[in-house]
Formats: C-alpha cells, structure tokens, sequence
DNA sequence: CATGAATGAGAATTCATTCAT
DNA sequence: TATGAATGAATTCTCATTCAT
C-alpha cells in the first residue's frame, strides 16, 4: 500500500524524468509544458502542483540530478595500491562513463547554462578535484612533477568536450600522452 | 555620398552585428526578433527586408561570420624556419585569440549548435587540421612521434573549451605538458 | 449540471456560430481571428483549443453545417399523389426558403469557394438532383418532355442566384414559365 | 514619339491590367500590393503615383473596366428585320461571350462585391435591359406576352451563373425553354 | 518618373500559467 | 489529486503606405 506521500514522490520524480528527457531532445526553450505534460502523461495544470514554474523544473533537474555529487565522490575514491597511472585511467573513464550515461543531462547542462552558472560550477570543481588527485600521486612520487593544474584542466576538457560532440576520446592514449609509460 | 547599394549593405551588416550580439547575450530561441530590431534601432519589419526570416539571420550568421575560414587560413599558414615547439605555440595562442576576438560567435555557435550541426564541422575540421600540422612536424623530427591524432584532439578541445568557459589556459604550459623541453 | 464535455460541446458550436456569421458579414479574408473571438466573447486563444486554425474553422463550418444533406434529403422526399407542376413548385420553394435560411452560410461558400470546391460541387449535386426529379415526372407524363438537364439548370441557376442577390425570384411564376399551366 | 501624356496613360493601363490579373488569381484580399507591381514590373511605390490605394484600384476596375456599358450597348442595339427569338439567342450568346471574354472581370466582380454593390447594380441593369428588349418583343407579337420580367431574370441569371460556375449552357436550348419554336 | 528603404499597424499563432470543477 | 478550459502576453511575420533620393 503506498502512502500519500510516496505517491507524491513517485508522481514528482516521474515529472522531472520526462522533463529531463524533454528538454535534452528540444532544448529548454524548445519544449513547451504542454510537450512535458504529454510525456509524463499528465495534464498541464499538473505540473503546477509539482513545481513553481517551468524555470523551476530547470533548476530542480540541475540541482537534485547534476552529477556533481557522484563525481565528487568518484574522484575522490580511494585508490590505494594500484599504480597511479592505471588509477588516472580507470579515474578518467568513469568520468567519461558518467557523462555519457547522463547525456540528457550534459545536453542539458549545455543548453541551460546560458542564464545559469551550473556548467562553469561543474567544471570548476570538476578540474579540481582531478588536480587534487594529481598532486597527491606526484607527491608519492608516481607521476611526473609538472604543472598538474594545466594537465587537470587538459584531461576534464578533453574528456569532456569529445563527449559532448559525442566522438569519445582513448583515455588510455590520452594519458599517455600527458604521463608517458617510461618502461 | 552613399549610393543606394551601399546603404543598404551597410544596413545589412548592422543588422547581422545587432542579431550576433542580441543572440550570443540571449541565446537564439531567447532572443526575439524585436529584441534584434531594438539593438539596430529599426523596426521589426526592416529585418525582413534583408533575410526571410530569424533562421535565416542565424544561418547567415553562421556561414557568413563563421571564422571557420580564417582559422584554416591560420592553421595552413607557413611557418617555416621556426622551431615546431615555438610554432605550436603561436598556433594556439593565435586560435585561442581567435576564439577570444569572436566570444559573440563562439556563444553563438554553443547556443545554435543543437539543430545545426556547424559546431561539429568546426571542431572536426580544427582537429584535422592541427593534426595534419603535427604530422608534418613529426615528420621531420622535430616533434616526439606519439599519436598525433588524439593530441590534436586533446590540444584543441583544451583550449576551445577554456576559452568558451572564459578561462584561458597557459598555452605554453599546455604544450609543455605533451611536448616537453627536452633540454 | 452540464458536464465538462458537454460545456465544451456547447463552446465548440458557439465558435462556429459566431465564425459563421463574421465569415458571412466580412468574408473569410476580411474576417480576422480576433473578430472571430471578439464576436464569441472570447479569447483568440481558446480558438486554437477547438481549432487547428482559421482555415480549419473554415473547412469545418463547410463540411458540418454544408446544406447539401438537407438539400438532398428535399429533392428526394416522396412527393407521391400530388401534381409535378405543385410539386415542383413546392421543391423550388423549399429550396429558396433553405438559402433564405442559411444565407450566412451562402455567403460563407459564395466567398470561400475561390480556393474550395465546395460550391461546384454543390451547384452539381442540385441540378442533378433536380434533373432526377423532373425526369421522373417527364417519365410519368406529367410535365412536357423537353430537355430536363437544361430545365434544372435554368431553375436552380434563378431560383439560387436570385436568392444570393437578395431578390427573390416569384417561383410560380418562374414554374409557369417552363411549364405552363395548359388548363 | 510619344508625349508625357501618352506614357503616362499606358503606364496607368498596364498596372491596371495587371492589378486585374493578380486580382482574378489570387482574390482582392489574397494580392498584395508588391503581388501587383511584380507582375507590372514595376515597385509598390510608383503604384501610388498612379493610384490612391488598393482599394482605389479595384474601384477603378470596376469603374472603367465594368463591362456594363458594353452589355447596355449590345442590349440596345436595333436588332431590325430578324425574327425575336433569333436576336433573343444573338442576345444572351453575346452576353455569354461578353462573360467568357472577362472571365478576370468576372470572378473579380464575383469576389470584390461583398461590400461593394457593383455586382447587384449589374445584375440589375442586365435584367432591366432584357426585360425591356422581351417587351417590345411582345408589344410586337414576336413572342408570347408571359410574365417578362420573370424571363429576362431566368434567363440572365442561368447564363450569368452557369458562366460564372465555369459550365456553359446550351442558349438555343435555354430559349427554346422559354419560347419554343412552335412550328 | 521611378525606386526601394523604412514604418506602423495588425495578422495568425503559441504558450506559460491560473483556476473552477 | 487531477483535469482541461480559459487567458493574456508575446512571437514571428506580412503588408499597405510613405518618402527621401
């Protein structure tokens, strides 16, 4: 027996699914409520009770469904024992692996973040933490010691933006290119 | 005295310079084709005089105003005598201005690129070009023969996607990173 | 208590009324959608929740409220017992009080039919129809045998032209004509 | 050589030949000024050298080139020395030529009248003067003394419409209907 | 005489949002 | 909770008309 109250969460995540979907495949400014409604199987005048105003489903989906949480989190793992490289791989391409697994999302991103400042939030912090990473396996003594603000910001671009025009990079060359296998 | 022709191309030209900022501030689906009219100081209608219609404006914005040309004519420039590391810097950081010279463009490209596939265009045919570039400079042994391919990816998604986040990068600390002073 | 369907039922012939007599009194052309809504008491918008578009209101009004079933279902009406020459007046004089009935909708097709088909096709079915008749009668010996296609033309021809002009014809008169009272 | 006058004269007639063309094409309404100046092969603006408004062109249309004063002409012409129904068939064939010939001026009446009375005015005239031609007919013995008011009205109105509806009818045959032959 | 740039008013249509039911 | 009728404001676009050149 579901409660009022899960049916009200249910009824409310299943809104933010179809918005989700809506807006990757029309845009935000190309999908109308109506277009929403239809997908979710609801009438307009629903969404309403859900949600303040369009723009509000927005920034709900930005908030409650950015990766940033999961990202942080990936980043930040612990990756004891394994050699710094292999870890940068595996590191690099759950983050690859996440951004393609929420392409709707990235669209998105991409798309709302015009007026709203998510995206640059997101690949601030992003950059960040794969810095952080990086200078703690240079200082074990792992990996090379260069600039490792530049490679951080290098390695989430290009990861990033091969993704976004959906022509996924070989992390395991990119890597190489950057920390080069001396054997 | 301005002849009736070239009245009217400059009229043209203006009206091309107030839709490139009214849509790379707005996005395209935000920008209203009064909200253009206002920014060149004319009426609605005017605008119809000179393109069929608002996709139209970005369409010739697009082909019109595109530095896709002038980026080629950068990347195939001769760039004899000079060391390959030092012309790869001038490289970048002359599309890296490029990209800095046309923010209104780069924005515009972001923003319109979901239906239009110009975007795609312009990365792939940057890559291929300074992949063609570190090629020739593999060649003649002045660059580390690694794979050039994915450098040229790696290279340019670096700098295009810090310049559109408006946060150039260090591009001699970048091509240090794959390209290392050996000395 | 009317329910919501039949209230939209209810809106739905409100808007074609109100469309029929604006089409009829300023012409499809001359008739804007605000006219329309204006003389419905409502907004232009809710229009387009009963109809796709003006042009939809328009082929709506000429497939639903087209006179041609009833003006079938006249011609064809057993006339069994009663003189052709008193049955035929009374099927004109049906006829012309029909147009007189309708003369919102005879404008309606007389404007509209530039582009539509509507009015051939009905001036057709009504000189066959008529024609069908006559020839009966003819067949029965009751009316001279000259050329019945000829005389259904002639008759519908005045009886509906001089109703679209607003002067109606003296339809006995115009029976007496063709076929004289003999007596 | 010819005059400032005579220029502008022809000029003035060709814009109203155009204007009458577009016009029976696309509807009063449906044309648009640059429509008229196209197919004149000249600009909208000289239109309003040459007249006040759209609306002034139509009115002269169907001023000057209202095939009313030909119709009164053919009407009245002595029709001496031939049997009635003869020069009753020459009448309503000229008056159905008359028709095809302007076939532009036609559907222009057809389409402009709704808030202009010329056509009604026309239908008036044309039934008038054939009224009056029954009558001296009848005066003369030439043809049976019915009602001729009604006749000229059937007769007019079965040419006019079946014209109008692009299907001719047979004159001889719509005669005899009225007046036939009884030898 | 002739052009065509420019305007202003208005057209059809869409859509986020509200609200009675 | 859910519906869907209704609104009002905005949007893209058209067009008769004017006027400087």
């Amino acid at each position: 027996m579901t409660t009022r109250k899960e049916q009200a969460e249910w009824r409310r995540e299943q809104l933010l699914d179809a918005a989700l979907a809506v807006f990757a495949a029309k845009g935000v400014d190309g999908a109308s409520v109506k277009d929403i409604a239809t997908a979710a199987d609801v009438t307009p005048g629903l969404l309403y009770r859900y949600f303040d105003s369009k723009e509000a489903l927005v920034e709900t989906l930005l908030r409650e469904r950015g990766f940033l949480p999961r990202l942080r989190e990936l980043l930040t793992a612990g990756h004891t024992g394994r050699p710094a490289r292999e870890t940068l791989i595996d590191l690099l391409t759950a983050f690859d692996t996440l951004l393609a697994d929420n392409a709707d999302l990235v669209a998105l991103f991409f798309g709302a973040t015009r007026a709203r400042p998510a995206l640059a939030e997101l690949t601030g912090e992003g950059q960040r933490l794969i810095g952080a990473f990086l200078d703690t396996q240079v200082d074990a003594g792992e990996l090379r010691p260069h600039d490792t603000r530049t490679a951080a910001r290098t390695l989430f671009a290009t990861v990033a933006v091969n993704r976004a025009m959906r022509a996924p990079i070989d992390i395991t060359a990119l890597v190489g290119l950057l920390y080069p296998d001396e054997r």
